[in-house]
DNA sequence: CAGATTTTGCACCGATTGATCCAATATGAG
DNA sequence: CTCATATTGGATCAATCGGTGCAAAATCTG
């Protein structure tokens, strides 16, 4: 019918999303985009309507697939809550060594917090979902009397995510690996 | 001897400061900073060498002010080691209400941490030595016996920046302030 | 006042930005 | 093979970027 694509849309996806993780929003050209994925211009305008929809396009990708991963540990009821928040924290302290540093959220929030709504509506939803289920999962705990009742689960579940957003900035300031294990020791006081 | 200046250096600066603190180095114009100092393009390049100049100088103040305040209570021995803790952590609970959202190191770090290694320099030795500080001050506490002697010192003080992050992060995405009170709760636990 | 000196406002610079247009190309349907 | 259709590369767009040049304005010295 006609002529075919001679690119995968979901690398060329993929390679756009490494690049704004890694520089930002602001800081990714058009060109940094073309060189990425190795489209043209056309190419990428055609199958992506802007340089915004591209960047929508690959948050969502991450987000979907970090979650994803996050709420599988969250649930595994196999594994004491105290394992499981450590599992949660530890992707910060042993990033995959081929991933761009730190997180494409907390980038993207604090480079777009104050002035996209829409983006910060997305990532609240995805947070509150992920609080919401480690919430329920250290209540059960609480209730099963593998964990200390006087805490707040809501808050509790709160401060693991605040942390692990901690641990991403560190992680994007190079901080070391030694380092960042010793936090997650202190943080596990808790659990 | 020549025409004087109509302008206050140390207001220009800062309010450039606040303009990089809420939009980023990238995101903000050389027109922005001209709307926001109420200067002159010739009067801010006659002052300041360039964006990047101007954005360097306002880093380094708020870095120093802000670390300025927060030794001096991480050093007040006449509190308790829990109650320095909290008020550190507290910056982040109830921000000053005409400041920006967040923190504007942790925006710097986020943003120009993978490709500005001399901001990044800055920036960690400023971090270590509130973090070096802070350790010699749980440290003390160990020995007075009014913290636990199981914990890293280090570990600790640590642990305590890295939370401090990750609430500013928060913050930038529009976290409640009874959200974030209770994360700091959770997070007194270990003092 | 006169002259030296600095600041100021504004026009302007080349480079780059995100995005568009179009002709050449390549394919599957008939 | 031929036509319809979609993709591709490259030229090009107006707008904006950070930064500069210059002449008018404003002040202090003498």
């Amino acid at each position: 019918m006609a002529r075919p694509r001679t690119f995968d849309e979901d690398r060329a996806l993929d390679a756009a999303m490494r690049v704004f993780w890694t520089s930002g929003y602001e800081a990714t050209s058009t060109q940094d985009l073309c060189t990425a994925t190795g489209l043209g211009r056309s190419s990428i305008y055609n199958t992506f309507i802007s340089k915004r929809d591209l960047f929508d396009r690959a948050l969502r990708r991450y987000v979907e697939d970090f979650s994803t991963a996050q709420l599988e540990v969250i649930r595994d009821e196999s594994l004491p809550i105290r394992e499981r928040v450590r599992r949660i924290l530890w992707t910060a302290v042993e990033p995959e060594p081929e991933d761009p540093a730190g997180c494409f959220v907390i980038n993207t929030i604090v480079e777009l917090g104050p002035r996209e709504p829409d983006v910060v509506d997305l990532l609240d939803r995805d947070h509150e979902t992920k609080v919401a289920a480690l919430t329920t999962a250290i209540q059960a705990a609480q209730a099963a009397g593998d964990l200390d009742r006087e805490q707040d689960p809501a808050g509790l579940a709160t401060y693991v995510f605040t942390l692990l957003g901690g641990l991403r900035v560190a992680a994007r300031r190079g901080a070391s690996p030694e380092s960042q294990r010793l936090v997650v020791e202190a943080a596990l006081s808790n659990f």
